[in-house]
RNA sequence: UCCGCGGUAGCUCAGCUGGUAGAGCGGUCGGCUGUUAACCGACUGGUCGCAGGUUCGAGUCCUGCCCGCGGAGCCA
């Protein structure tokens, strides 16, 4: 007999089938049994009527726990009594196996504590199996966009001998005779290499900041997708993150929809961000901006020169349907390697990109800084060490070209899409300040 | 690191001005031929975060510590 999944269950409508699962709730109506049955690809409906199984098998139904594995022979019907539209009508009931305690994760209320010490269970559920369905869909959907544009994908490596930026801190691990090396914290630099040899790349993989941060934007290690093109301007680096950033949000629409509406999350406001037409701003335009309204949104102003806090960041999304740009910020608050603006040399060319809705900075980018002896120079001004910058250096030394990138934050753009509350439900296994386990 | 809130049954919580611990959910058993976190009945359940102090008496008051949550800074 023919093995089905939940997901393409419609197509199987008045046929045989055999599906494979687990047990995730059961009502029992005395002389009927509701088995809700998880495959992975979601759940279904099972019914089992007093007298289409042996007796044994009824009464069996009756005291499964959940989480039982069970294997369900049946016959696939439409009924709108099911949720989803289908249930199957039980013929036949093997159990796999039985689980061999009391299973921790209920149906009423649990707190994150709880949940998140038993991740490893609780990924099993309805939200986590939403949210992990368009995490996927978010990943397949990159390669599909870069994959369409020329981009190589180019994985840069963990460990690393020293800061990209030198300015946030870095987890140390030690290597052999107690030689240090530390867990990247940007695939930049690499992916800078991997540009000027095979023109457009990108990275996507972990990356990890030893912050003290306890915010619903912040993990330990978090997983970015960092494109790097030769010749790219910032303009057209600009161009570049609207286009990906609303392919994702139109790809999760159109093939996750069903997952959005079990997060509860209201598509009127997700769905202009498909659309692109971002707004831009730029930085002296965002603190103006502020100026007027800080006391609407109850935030004080910021003096030109200064970075955006979180809530600056969010007064600032909330003027706006669609995530909104801001472009050009002075160079003294930015990371070294960023090409100045030809126009006003104390600024630099770059840009962040801030999601609607609170959800905060899902990108940075920039152009970078192509000429040797300025690179050099500004490595010397920030007292950065020149000789773990020397293969970075190289690359300006043969074949130097303009060039582009920016880093967009997985767990981040997940949360936003999804709606999230925090972005330790953007992935399955959480690292943050407090949190080591499962 | 700083500010705020919290820790009582397996889970979510209630417990007043100090008087000897309670509900719902879960689990088990039973009932019900269309349930939707089903419902109904019975049964099951406690080092009140840890240590010290005040008191005839502390879940409740005091001191210290530990852990968690929310936020800030930093950033994606």
């Amino acid at each position: 007999m023919r093995r089905v999944f939940i997901e393409e269950i419609a197509k199987f409508e008045g046929q045989e089938v055999r599906l494979l699962g687990w047990l995730f709730n059961r009502r029992s109506k005395g002389k009927i049994h509701f088995l809700i049955v998880r495959d992975g690809t979601g759940f279904l409906q099972a019914t089992v009527f007093k007298g289409h199984v042996d007796e044994e098998t009824f009464r069996e139904a009756d005291h499964l726990p959940q989480e039982s594995a069970l294997e369900l022979v049946g016959r696939v019907k439409a009924d709108p009594r099911a949720p989803g539209g289908f249930e199957l009508e039980v013929t036949g009931l093997r159990v796999i196996s039985k689980p061999l305690g009391e299973y921790p994760i209920t149906k009423k209320d649990h707190g994150i504590d709880f949940l998140l010490d038993h991740r490893h269970l609780w990924l099993r559920h309805r939200r986590p199996w939403a949210v992990m369905r368009i995490r996927d869909e978010l990943e397949r959907a990159t390669h599909d966009f870069f994959s369409k544009r020329h981009f190589l994908r180019f994985d840069a490596p963990i460990l690393t001998p020293s800061a990209v930026e030198g300015t946030t801190e870095l987890f140390e691990v030690e290597l052999f005779d107690g030689e240090k090396a530390y867990l990247s914290q940007s695939g930049q630099l690499y992916a800078e290499a991997g540009a000027l040899a095979y023109g457009r790349v990108y990275t996507f993989g972990p990356t990890f900041r030893a912050e003290r941060s306890k915010t619903r934007r912040h993990l330990l290690e978090f997983w970015m997708v960092e494109p790097e093109a030769a010749f790219m301007t910032h303009e057209e680096n600009l161009k570049l993150q609207e286009e990906y950033v609303s392919y994702l949000v139109s790809r999760v629409l159109e093939n996750r929809a069903k997952e959005l509406e079990l997060l509860g999350r209201d598509l009127k406001k997700l769905e202009p961000a498909a659309l692109g037409d971002y707004p831009r701003l730029t930085y002296q335009e965002a603190i103006e901006l502020l100026e007027k309204i800080a006391e609407d949104e109850g935030v004080e102003p910021i003096p030109y020169g200064e970075d955006f806090g979180a809530p600056h960041e969010t007064a600032i999304s909330k003027q706006f349907d669609r995530p909104v740009f801001i472009e050009k910020y002075p160079a003294r608050i930015k990371a070294f390697y960023m090409q100045p603006d030809p126009e006003d040399p104390e600024l630099v060319l770059n840009d962040d990109l801030l999601a609607p809705e609170g959800y905060g900075e899902i990108i940075g980018g920039s152009e970078r800084i192509w000429d040797l002896e300025l690179l050099k120079r500004r490595i010397q001004e920030r007292g950065l060490p020149e000789e773990v910058y020397d293969w970075y250096l190289d690359l300006r030394k043969f074949g130097s070209v303009p060039h582009a990138g920016f880093g967009l934050g997985l767990e981040r753009t997940v949360a936003w899409i999804a709606g999230l509350a925090h972005v330790r439900e953007a992935v399955p296994f959480p690292r943050t300040y407090t949190r080591l386990r499962p």
